[in-house]
DNA sequence: GCTCAGTCAGGTAGCGATCCCGCACGATCC
DNA sequence: GGATCGTGCGGGATCGCTACCTGACTGAGC
């Protein structure tokens, strides 16, 4: 009796058929809401359905739709806030979307290790493919590997293109050492992330064009590995050029271990060298000082790149590529005018 | 013929058996590594399953053994250390095992939130459901639910159980604490974290045993809710009680809040107040003072929980139950002996 | 020489959905 | 009043694979 309650998940459209008393055939069309069905039948069926806890299987669909439903995610191995951000809303906007999303991470950035994860995911019959590139490689090695479906790249680029969606990167950067040089700052250093990084480039790019906007003179920039290690250590050298009054950190892990080498070396924050970062980490306005740093709207990154995906594996109208999406600048306590 | 060389994912198991020469039986036999096929037919096989680029079918598969090779996980909605961290490490040791993984992440805590998270999954056919836990009422919740399948769910909690995997949080809290009397402190605060994730419950446990071992008093503790802003809260009160000579956060951004208002307020780390943090994000070593904290070890959770999926899933030889994984303290510079 | 394991390969029946077709029925039209 | 048509529903084929059974061929044993 209770076990014929809850048959958990055991029952196939010919049960839910033969309880609400019509062919399999009408209830395919009441779960798949065609019309053609008396309002009547349909709920006989939807009782039925409830009934049995029926639900229809994926596998048996996927075999005769040829469409899984099914997203792959390829994502950095890190669980570094911007990545992390990023998979968390793009999975948020697929689950809205009816779609499910299955993640395999890359080990790193070698073709050998992007292969066998489209692969994996390939295997899996995956309608698209969204990659978080963390690293140019990546890009590269996907172009090279006819996938056979629409790939969705997000990643910092140059030019926007049809099945890519980005935050800019460049313009943020722009933002952040604009307001420096807005400040009275003259001579702005920089560090970056990794060369391989596309945000880092970017950024890096950013830097380059407002300086030379504004007539002033780019010093080579210390190269980072986002790591606030790298970043501490930018700060020693920095902490002896009592010329450079302000820096630019290309994420605000580095920013905040420029800030705590210049702190250990009695250089003052804001004070005597203003510090700047990017990202908008949570504890960002916590830092001590407070970081003056970039935002970035991840969600809506997870969202439109959710959109380019509707756009590529059905019909969606598609509006011609997408812009990259704004940056917010955050001023806090870690910038001020230089001393004079 | 360029054309016919790769026929991208189009074929299946009988143009493979055409092209080898044998029937579509012989080759499932092949891909399944079946004994029976003699060595040169294998061969023959597999080379005609590499020239069509032939990989089965997972629909089809799933139809007939009733088994998806998928794992769902459930996941809190957010980016911080901890939660993305695990996810990240199960992704990894769940595709070593040839699983699939396929993410939800539940908006918040309440009962339908994590009753759509399970019917979302269930209805795409998980073999087993992964719970990363933030908050004790999602335990109730899976627990009120029946799932069908095995339920692995990650968090801490005060008895290991067969399908609940654990890293230390209790005795971790404890060697922090201990440290801290160890050092010399009498006066020893705590701010926790939410009352409803376990992780809180468990550090301040610990907290409250180890001070009582020691027989030292414990104050009531300050509630915060993880981010620095709450710890930096905490921090100003803190600022004002100069009795208390060391405080134990339950994470590190809540002890990054501590120090930036403590600093704020003239008070110096750890010259008169030392500090020590839980979870030892990458950051940690470049906070200002470099912040003494305990480490996890997420791979090796990750690694474990996949571990017990599969004794919950296959045969696996399962052995008992699953011990919280140690804890490791990290000393840096916040803590030191107090001023006597 | 014939049987009899043992090895290898083939044929057929599902798994649980969707898709294409067709049938019954009542309303509409000439 | 019979042909036409739209609505509502049902029957069978099909997707790609595995499970089960059957059969052909080998070589050993009497």
């Amino acid at each position: 009796m209770s076990a014929a309650d809850k048959p958990l998940r055991g029952s196939n459209i010919f049960d839910v058929a033969r309880l609400a008393g019509v062919s399999h055939q009408t209830v395919s069309r009441v779960i798949n809401d065609v019309p053609g069905v008396r309002p009547a039948t349909r709920l006989r069926v939807e009782q039925a359905i409830t009934q049995l806890r029926y639900s229809p299987s994926p596998a048996a669909r996927a075999l005769v739709t040829r469409r899984t439903r099914m997203i792959g995610l390829i994502a950095p191995s890190t669980a570094d806030y911007g990545p992390s951000s990023i998979a968390l809303h793009f999975n948020e906007a697929a689950r809205d979307a009816r779609y499910g999303v299955v993640t395999v991470t890359t080990v790193d950035a070698s073709h050998e290790s992007v292969r066998s994860a489209v692969e994996s995911l390939l295997s899996q019959r995956v309608e698209a493919v969204v990659v978080i590139v963390a690293d140019v490689a990546v890009v590269e090695s996907i172009r090279s590997l006819d996938v056979g479906v629409p790939v969705v790249t997000v990643t910092a680029s140059q030019r926007p293109a049809h099945l890519i969606t980005s935050i800019d990167q460049y313009r943020g950067a722009r933002s952040a050492v604009r307001h420096l040089i807005d400040l009275g700052h003259r001579q702005i250093a920089h560090i970056s992330g990794p060369p391989s990084a596309p945000e880092s480039i970017e950024r890096l790019r950013g830097w380059r064009d407002e300086l030379a906007a504004a007539r002033l003179v780019a010093r080579e920039p210390g190269h980072g590995d986002w790591t606030a290690r790298s970043g501490a250590a930018f700060g020693e050298q920095l902490a002896q050029d009592h010329d450079t009054t302000a820096v630019f950190a290309s994420n605000d892990q580095m920013a905040l271990g420029v800030m705590s080498s210049l702190l250990a070396h009695g250089r003052r924050v804001p004070e005597q060298v203003s510090v700047v970062g990017f990202d908008d980490v949570p504890e960002a306005a916590y830092f001590s000082p407070a970081l003056t740093t970039v935002a970035q709207d991840f969600a809506a990154l997870g969202a439109l790149t959710m959109q380019r995906v509707l756009i590529a594996v059905e019909d969606a109208d598609a509006p011609g590529e997408s812009l990259p999406l704004p940056t917010r600048l955050i001023v806090r306590d870690s910038t001020a005018p230089p001393a004079s």
